[in-house]
Parts: structure tokens; C-alpha cells; sequence
RNA sequence: GGAGAAAUGGCAGAGUGGUCGAAUGCAACAGUCUUGAAAACUGUCGUACCGCGAGGUACCGGGGGUUCGAAUCCCUCUUUCUCCGCCA
């Protein structure tokens, strides 16, 4: 949620960045002003009401004392009248309030400078391409082809006990996938990250804080009877652990990681792009996420883009880093960096990564502020990133790991965590 | 799931209809003293909204109600604790 200060103080030139992201209803930006207006002017009525209320209240209590009855029952009468005007001031109060907030909560995040104009996935920049795109021999096979032939992953098992893109990883598949997240939880607390175990399902509060109520509400999965949704990624209840919290600024920066599953409902995905790992329901993921002085956000920013940019690397793999355009940053952030493998069966890149800045978006949503040097409050920035989504790398490790003999070769740094050096 | 108790400022904890935005203690911050620290002493010390400002308004778990007036009375929801039941 954008802070209304924001607008209040600027409002054409935020109209001019929300276009960057390509946002239509621009009009949106005029009406919480209006309805801003509004709700001041009838707070001031009611504050005024009230302070008058207030004052005849306690000279009342007074009269009461002196044993002067008959006064105070004829102030009680202006008390009853203004009873009723504070209570029709005060609807109208919450009426500009309520509608002012459902505007607002409308209005995308304001796109860093560095965003580049675009429309699609097309226009992301593309800031750097490391490693080698390898060349498969003959008779190389597609991901999932190696987890069916070594049997380390089934879908059919997970139609069967779920629903389709429920995957069912069963002996090294399984191993693999612990050794990954033992290795990269590992490599995160190396790096000063707080490690969590967070719930997987979260209230509405929650899902609303980091952004994904009310904008993305499609894609989670509702439990209706308890009104949980189930987290599409550990970003959600993380963040929300310092939701509504004052912070001191001698607590920033604060580094949390987490290991989750992820659910997400992917509704309208298909096609041979959604095939094997490259698009599931059910996930795991390491996160990073930071609380941190505005001051310091992009530095950290980059900090963390440094972090998954290591990972990468040490697990071999061809890469690429990009700047997501305005028409592919998301709703809530600021500046988005999208880290990129190379498949070499699919011969496409499939993205691992996503690391963002959302400034105070998310924070102006939860209320976590801090007390600056001159004890004056301010928001916090929040960031976070994927550290790394497993699905894309296991399918990237699988094929371009692949031997002419139909082994996989297991990267060195996993070698400790997953007990041997290949599969098959 | 059943029975009971409770929810007040960063923490602890008073406050049962007006003088309460709320005692007191601890913590924190500033100062005095000290070579320095501790102790002691003095002062400051919640959040949000409105207002140029003086100041006003709201908030004692959430929501609603009674009353001229509610932390205090009533209703309701939530959460926590204790006991019982079930249980990885």
C-alpha cells in the first residue's frame, strides 16, 4: 500500500511512475486524494463535536457535585443533541475512510527509477549471462524423463493422491531435494540469516501485509472452513512475524531465512512450458527475507541478489540475471532482479530466483516502523528473495548434469549432504 | 472437545462510573556526581489522526451496547493460562 503522504505531496509524478508499470486506473490516485479531503474535514467536525461533548460532560460531573441537579439537566440536553451529530459525522467519517483505503489498496507500488519501460517478459533487461550453455550428446533427455528413469519423481502417483502438478519424489529424488534445502539453509545462516520454521497456513491479516490480498487472491488456496490460506511462498508468514511492530533501529537490519513447502493454484497455466517441474502446485523453497533502514535498502538489495548469485554458482550452473521491465515487476515491488538457469534439454531458461525490493509497500501494510535517531517513526523497508525455488533447479541440475552412460553427476558442494556423487 | 480464570503502556503491575492517557516499580534516554563505571540524585519517557500553531480527538485484547460521562457496567467474539479428555 502506498503511503498517503506520498500522493498528497506529488501526486502527478506519481501518476507518471505508476504508468511506467503500465497501470490504467490513474484516476484511482485522484479519488483517495479526494476521499482523503473528505474524511480530514469530517474528522475535524467530529473532533470539534466531541471536544464540546466532552467539556459539558465533566462540567455535569461538576454540577453533580455541588448538588446543582437542575443545571445539569439542562446541559444534558445539548449533550443528547450532540450525541446525534457526532454519531452522523462520524458515519460519514468512516465511509471516506473506507472507501479512501479501498482505492488506495488498489495502486500498484511505484517502480524504482532503474525500471525499464516494457509490457511483457519481453522488455526485462538483461544485466549479465555467466557460464557456458552446455551441449547435450545424443539420446539427451528432458528432466522428466530422468525422474522417471531413475524413478525419482512420480506426477501420476500425485494425480492419483492429489490432483495433477502435486509431485510425488520418492529414494534419490527425495534425497536430493533435502540435500538442496540442508545446503542452501545452510549456506544462508552462513550468511546471517535467522532461521525459521514458520506456519504454513496464514489468516487474512497476513496474506493481506505482504500483498497478496486482496491483488492475488486466485492463487492461493483457501481453506474455507477456517478461513486459512496456505502460503504460496515463506515470504508471507516470515515477513508478518514483525507485522504491527516498533522496532528500534539498532534492531535493522533483520535477516530471516526459512525452508517451506509452497502452494500455489497456478490457475490458467498450460502447455508443454508447464511440463515435468517447470510449473507445479506444490513446491519447496528457501527464503530470504530483510527488514532494514530505508536508507539501506538497495544496498541490500544487491546484497542478497549477490547471495543467489552465489548459490548458483556454486552449484555450476549457466545463468543469467535480469531487471524485470514495468510490465513484469509485481504489483508490490519496487525493483525486481529474476535469476535465470540455463535448461540444457529444454534449451530455454527457466527461472529460479526472483529477489525484490518492495520499499515501504509491504511495511505501510503492516505497520512496522522503527524509531529513527531522532526518534521520529518511519516505516521499514522489507525485501526478499528466493534462495533458491527447488523444482527448476533439480530439472536444470538433472539435465545438464546428465552422463551418455544416463547418470547424473551430483555438484561437489552437495555431495556432502546428499552422501554419493551421482544418481544412477 | 468440557470446566474455570484472565487480557491495562517496552516489561511487571495498580486502578470497579467523572478529578484516568492511566499510580508505582523495572527497563530506556538525558544530566549531576566520578579518572571511568556502578550506585545515588534530577529530569524525560506510548501510539495514531486532525491542526501553521496553541491545541483537539481516539486508543486500557477486537466489535457492539448502557450512560450526560466507561479501563471500570452489559452483550459478543478472539486469544492466553489452569484442570479434564483426546493425541504425533
Amino acid at each position: 500500500m502506498l503511503e498517503l503522504r506520498k500522493l498528497r505531496d506529488d501526486a502527478e509524478a506519481v501518476k507518471a511512475k505508476l504508468a511506467i508499470k503500465n497501470f490504467k486506473d490513474l484516476h484511482l490516485v485522484d479519488d483517495v486524494l479526494k476521499l482523503d479531503e473528505q474524511r480530514r474535514s469530517a474528522q475535524l467536525e467530529v473532533d470539534n463535536l466531541k471536544s464540546e461533548s466532552n467539556q459539558l460532560a465533566k462540567q455535569i460531573g461538576q454540577l453533580f457535585k455541588e448538588g446543582k441537579r437542575e443545571e445539569a439537566d439542562k446541559i444534558k440536553v445539548r449533550t443528547v443533541e450532540l450525541k446525534g451529530l457526532v454519531k452522523e459525522k462520524e458515519e460519514s467519517m468512516k465511509t471516506a475512510e473506507t472507501q479512501m483505503e479501498a482505492a488506495l489498496v488498489l495502486l500498484p507500488n511505484i517502480p524504482h527509477e532503474s525500471v525499464p519501460p516494457g509490457t511483457s517478459e519481453e522488455d526485462n533487461k538483461v544485466n549479465k549471462e555467466r557460464g557456458e550453455k552446455p551441449v547435450l550428446g545424443e539420446g539427451a533427455l528432458p528432466h522428466w524423463e530422468i525422474l522417471e528413469k531413475h524413478h525419482l519423481m512420480s506426477l501420476e502417483l500425485g494425480v492419483k493422491i492429489a490432483g495433477a502438478g502435486f509431485p510425488v519424489f520418492t529414494g534419490d529424488g527425495a534425497r536430493l531435494q533435502r540435500a538442496l534445502v540442508a545446503f542452501f539453509l545452510d549456506e544462508a545462516n552462513n550468511a546471517g540469516y535467522l532461521e525459521v520454521i514458520p506456519p504454513l497456513l496464514v489468516n487474512e491479516q497476513s496474506a493481506f501485509g505482504t500483498g497478496q490480498l486482496p491483488d492475488k487472491e486466485g492463487q492461493m488456496y483457501h481453506v474455507t472452513n477456517d478461513d486459512l490460506y496456505m502460503i504460496p511462498t515463506a515470504e508471507v508468514p516470515i515477513t508478518n512475524i514483525y507485522r504491527g511492530e516498533l522496532l528500534k533501529e539498532d534492531q535493522l537490519p533483520i535477516k530471516m531465512c526459512g525452508h517451506s513447502q509452497c502452494f500455489r493454484r497456478e490457475a490458467g497455466s498450460y502447455g508443454a512450458h508447464v511440463r515435468g517441474l517447470n510449473r507445479v502446485h506444490q513446491f519447496e523453497k528457501v527464503e530470504i527475507v530483510q527488514l532494514v533502514h530505508p536508507d539501506k535498502s538497495y544496498e541490500v538489495l544487491n546484497e542478497m541478489a549477490a547471495h543467489v548469485e552465489g548459490l548458483i554458482q556454486k552449484l555450476g550452473l549457466t545463468y543469467r540475471i535480469l531487471t524485470l521491465c514495468g510490465g513484469d515487476v509485481s504489483f508490490a515491488s519496487a525493483l525486481t532482479y529474476d535469476f535465470e538457469v540455463w535448461s540444457a534439454a529444454q534449451e530455454r531458461w527457466l527461472e529460479v530466483s526472483s529477489v525484490s525490493n518492495f520499499e515501504t509497500f509491504q511495511t505501510n501494510r503492516m505497520k512496522t516502523r522503527f524509531k529513527d535517531e531522532n526518534k521520529k517513526t518511519q516505516l521499514v523497508h522489507s525485501l526478499n528473495g528466493s534462495a533458491l525455488a527447488l523444482p527448476r533447479i533439480i530439472a536444470t541440475l538433472l539435465e545438464n548434469n546428465q552422463q551418455a552412460d544416463g547418470s547424473v553427476t551430483i555438484p561437489a558442494v552437495l555431495v556432502p549432504y546428499f552422501g554419493k556423487d551421482k544418481i544412477g
